[in-house]
RNA sequence: CGGGGCGUGGCUCAGCCCGGUUAGAGCGCUUGGUUCGGGACCAAGAGGUCGGGAGUUCGAAUCUCCCCGCCCCGACCA
């Protein structure tokens, strides 16, 4: 494509409304505009790089068996009140006002519909089935360009199969495609366990991209690659020590005393001699939580082993409830009943300091196993950065990470709930088991950005790079070069390259090297008067910066290597 | 949904607090000329309901109220 006749509005200004690099990125190299609040449309460049990563997965989705489909986004609101999920997504879900529709937020409904209506017997499974549209949800806050819209393109795979061992096969399928497809698209990536959440079902693991501007908060071990989503992550840390004798306990005045660390100082005790108090409520239940020292507690967790929402305290329900404010609250001489958990650090901790319920006072030498009754000791602290990694012990980073795929093992929830039924060789009817596997298809383009550009623009990796080579022309005026360029155009062309040509006679040579970089090309090949006086052309290496010249002759194959390679 | 910020030519912004010429700058755009290896230069132009509405005032981009839109933080995020 000549640049002299195609679309390709670049802009010098950093836009005001972006933030982060590959927001910027995408509206200064003309990739896309924004239309809206989450809502952007592409560009003849932007989309591309969003037709070469589709067709990446669609090559390794073909690879596992997959087969695509092309489903509706307008979907009757009825199938999904059978799910229960125009509940379960609440305001996410876009409706439609003048009939009963909604714009499909994702597919396993209509896919399922399907297979309930086609699929009869075990001999009929396991489908692989996927599909690479736009999806709609009305998210509340879209944010950070593409990475979190109203409307993006996603592909959505799901898997029936008629046993659990047959979903374990489709899963790790998949996990093997995603490892493949991410590695093909340049990204460096991780892989998380996840909690299922709302969608159901048993297991479920999120690829990853590690990024400020991420959503989610992952521990990291560099060394033996544990990752885990920081609502879940361990760590290694060392249970409490337990002191030799038998110590009464003790009351102690310790006026305007608020926090673990103004405890220690003022008693002159290690942190870890203290049991921080916390009181949430479940359900209606107070409950009564301590954790060692500054631990913080991880809510996730603890909803986990409560088996229900949970909220902290209010001031005035802890006062009523215990006699005293936070910073006072401890296991002895509550008011009124809890229940007692405590983190497993605790378990077993004696000569511990904790709050007296009474304002400006603690009491020392609680002993856990004979001052408290706790229900239990369970993991529910939050892992810290530098802490040890719970396989190999080394320290681990707590960093941001960007969601770039998800696979669930989605179980029988929506086979049950639409009758997707099959009949086993035993004749009897089974509900089919499902699995249910997404990869954001912006975001991918987003992060790849996030992880490849520097201060003059975009690095494409070469998979999927809108164009293979960029070519300049520096000089309009020189019939030499203009004869050169164009001649090298057309027989690069013709090995079936992709090539961007900057023919434009009104901008001068530093306006176009800028806009090669800005557009990221892997590689830039420079007609110019400077080498063309040795029948000499230059190329360089977006990546690197570096640059090398090659006689005229031997241009062509010199960039067909680069690009082969 | 809570908190904060912003809205002025295509883009980035000044002007607003303290109302008063014809609303400005840089970039971009058009025309002509000079340039041509890292976002050139000269000259002449085009382009604005100052987000919308109501109000205060002799007079509103500027003050008041309402609405809309966008961005950021938080909540939320299968």
């Amino acid at each position: 494509m000549r640049i002299s006749k195609g679309f390709f509005p670049t802009v010098k200004e950093v836009p005001a409304d972006a933030v982060i690099p590959s927001h910027q990125l995408m509206i200064r190299a003309g990739l896309m505009r924004q239309l809206g609040a989450g809502i952007f449309s592409f560009l003849p460049l932007g989309y591309a790089v969003m037709k070469k990563v589709m067709q990446i997965i669609r090559e390794e989705m073909d690879a596992i068996g997959g087969q695509e489909f092309h489903l509706p986004a307008l979907n009757p609101i009825e199938i999904w009140e059978e799910t229960g999920r125009v509940k379960a997504f609440g305001d996410i879900l876009f409706h439609i006002k003048n009939r009963a529709l909604v714009l499909a937020p994702t597919h396993e409904e209509i896919i399922t519909h399907i297979a309930r209506n086609q699929i009869r017997s075990y001999k009929d499974l396991p489908q692989l089935w996927y599909q690479i549209q736009t999806k709609f949800r009305n998210e509340p806050r879209p944010k950070s360009g593409v990475l979190r819209g109203r409307q993006f393109t996603m592909k959505d795979s799901y898997s029936m199969d008629s046993s659990p061992e047959g979903l374990d096969a489709s899963y790790n399928f998949h996990a093997e495609a995603y490892k493949r497809i991410y590695s093909r698209c340049g990204l460096n990536f991780f892989i998380v366990g996840a909690s299922s959440g709302a969608m159901g079902g048993s297991g479920s693991q999120e690829f990853m991209i590690e990024s400020d501007a991420g959503e989610d908060t992952v521990a990291l071990c560099d060394h033996c690659h544990y990752a885990a989503n920081l609502e879940v992550a361990t760590s290694k840390m060392p249970s409490a020590v337990r002191l030799n004798g038998e110590k009464p306990l003790e009351e102690i005045h310790t006026p305007n005393i608020k926090t673990i660390d103004q405890l220690a100082k003022f008693l002159k005790i290690e942190t870890n001699k203290c049991a921080k108090s916390l009181v949430y409520i479940s359900g209606d239940t107070p409950v009564l939580i301590f954790m060692m020292g500054n631990d913080q507690l991880n809510e996730t967790k603890l909803q986990a082993v409560l088996g229900a929402d949970v909220r902290p305290a209010q001031p005035e329900e802890l006062l009523a409830l215990t006699g005293a404010d936070a910073g006072s609250i401890g296991p002895i001489g509550l008011k009124a009943k809890f229940k007692i958990i405590a983190d497993k650090r605790l378990e077993g901790a004696n000569g511990m300091c904790s709050g007296a319920n009474k304002n400006d006072y603690h009491i020392g030498n609680i002993d856990f196993n004979r001052d408290v009754k706790a229900e239990g000791y369970f993991d529910l602290r939050t892992v810290e950065d530098g802490e040890s990694c719970p396989s190999c012990s080394s320290p681990l980073r707590i960093v941001k990470g960007i969601e770039i795929g998800h696979i669930f093992k989605l179980g029988t929830k929506y086979s049950i709930a639409l009758g997707a039924n099959f009949l086993d060789e035993s004749g009897k009817e089974q509900p089919i088991i499902m699995g249910s596997y997404g990869i954001g298809v912006e975001r991918i383009v987003a992060c790849h950005i996030e992880q490849h550009h520097d201060a003059n623009g975009i690095i494409w990796s070469k998979s999927i790079a809108p164009y293979d080579v960029h070519l300049i022309c520096v000089n309009p005026d020189s019939e030499d070069i203009v004869k050169t360029s164009e001649e090298l155009y057309n027989s690069l062309q013709s090995k079936g390259l992709a090539i961007l040509f900057d023919d434009r006679t009104s901008v001068s040579a530093g306006f176009k090297f800028k806009d090669a970089d800005l557009l990221g090309m892997p590689l830039q090949v420079v007609v110019g008067e400077r080498n063309m006086k040795n029948q000499e052309v230059e190329l360089k290496e977006r990546a690197t910066g570096k640059r090398w010249t090659v006689k005229v002759q031997s241009a062509v194959d010199a960039v067909n290597q680069f690009v082969k390679n």
